[in-house]
DNA sequence: CTTAATTTTCAGTAATTCCTGAACATACTG
DNA sequence: CAGTATGTTCAGGAATTACTGAAAATTAAG
């Protein structure tokens, strides 16, 4: 890696080359991330080559693989032919993104298959058990992911607010609800 | 693969299989996992070696690899020398040490990173710049864990009532404030 | 202690993934 | 149009990761 990154781009963008191993990502795609989300300008493929060390070509095919993720713009320069690229700026954005994209590739083939497996007709007990255990995933992740649809729709600052908040909401909750119960006088049916 | 398994389980662990290449697990490892996942009882490696159809020391390495991240537990039964491994009842229990190893595999490691990267002082615009979006950052990571460690210390019911109210917490938060303003009379403070 | 059952280790190979350079494609410029 | 700048593709080699079989280690039982 080029020498003329200050320190502590350098580094970040070493640190999230791991960190792209762990999940799925290669290191040179995390890295050519790590270098945009840093930059406070686009940046063409010539001067991430010459910024991180690898070949034209395999820049090429890191930043066609981060766009399929979303995670970077592409833009032309005025007077320049290049072809430029950034990340948002806005941080929240980026994980929208991400939760987005992560969402697609791996929660919902599974819950599709976990859908069309829950079909079939269980053959014996230990067949029953595993359906049933599979229906408690099922369930989780619908919770889990029907939360990040809900939340999703909200304006930065109300999520930021909500996340602040955390478990007390639970308290809040109970409160509403013995609040409601007293407002209705009638019994609550959970949603 | 073994044919004696059912067709749902057969399709879940090789599902399962590919998703775990997706992230940092290997694909022997995710099928290990998935097929204790489903079993009705505790399964010894044999047994695994039998239905999954790879290496006895694969399956011991696998199993290994399972334990470090607590995701199946050792057992014995009464008159049999074997390990036995199994997978926690309650599919809460299994998302919340996911993600507490997560954490502290990739959250962690992350955050000690930008702290340490943001003792230094900036040297150019650009390293400034780097250092404040590193900045933006770490307050992201740092909220996000933070609703974790919050909702992480509920009782299974609470935290699935949190996540059912969804955004809708949001109105909640707003409607608490106006309520707590009327009390007090007293300008409230952010967390 | 000896034997047998079970589990772990590890060196070597197989499989997969990553990365490069060269050729090709595209599109702008004059 | 020829020439040049830019971007993409892809075959093949390099590097990494996954998996196996054989041997060693551990544990329990007699």
């Amino acid at each position: 890696m080029s020498t003329d990154l200050p320190p502590a781009t350098a580094a970040f963008v070493l640190h999230f080359g791991e960190m792209g191993s762990r999940w799925g990502i290669n290191r040179t795609v995390g890295q050519i991330y790590a270098l945009l989300f840093l930059s406070d300008r686009p940046l063409n493929a010539d001067e991430m080559v010459a910024l991180l060390g690898f070949s034209r070509s395999n820049v090429s095919m890191g930043l066609k693989e981060l766009e399929t993720w979303r995670l970077v713009k592409l833009q032309h320069l005025p007077n320049d032919r290049r072809e430029h690229f950034s990340t948002p700026e806005d941080v929240w954005q980026i994980v929208r993104i991400l939760a987005e994209e992560r969402r697609k590739r791996e929660i919902d083939p599974t819950l599709s298959l976990l859908r069309d497996v829950l079909m079939q007709k269980p053959s014996t007990p230990a067949d029953e058990y595993a359906q049933a255990r599979m229906g408690s995933l099922l369930e989780v992740i619908t919770l889990l992911t029907g939360w990040m649809d809900d939340v999703k729709s909200l304006p930065d600052e109300r999520l930021i607010a909500l996340l602040k908040l955390g478990g007390r909401v639970a308290r809040v909750l109970e409160a509403t609800d013995r609040f409601q119960s007293i407002v209705t006088r009638r019994p609550r049916k959970d949603a």
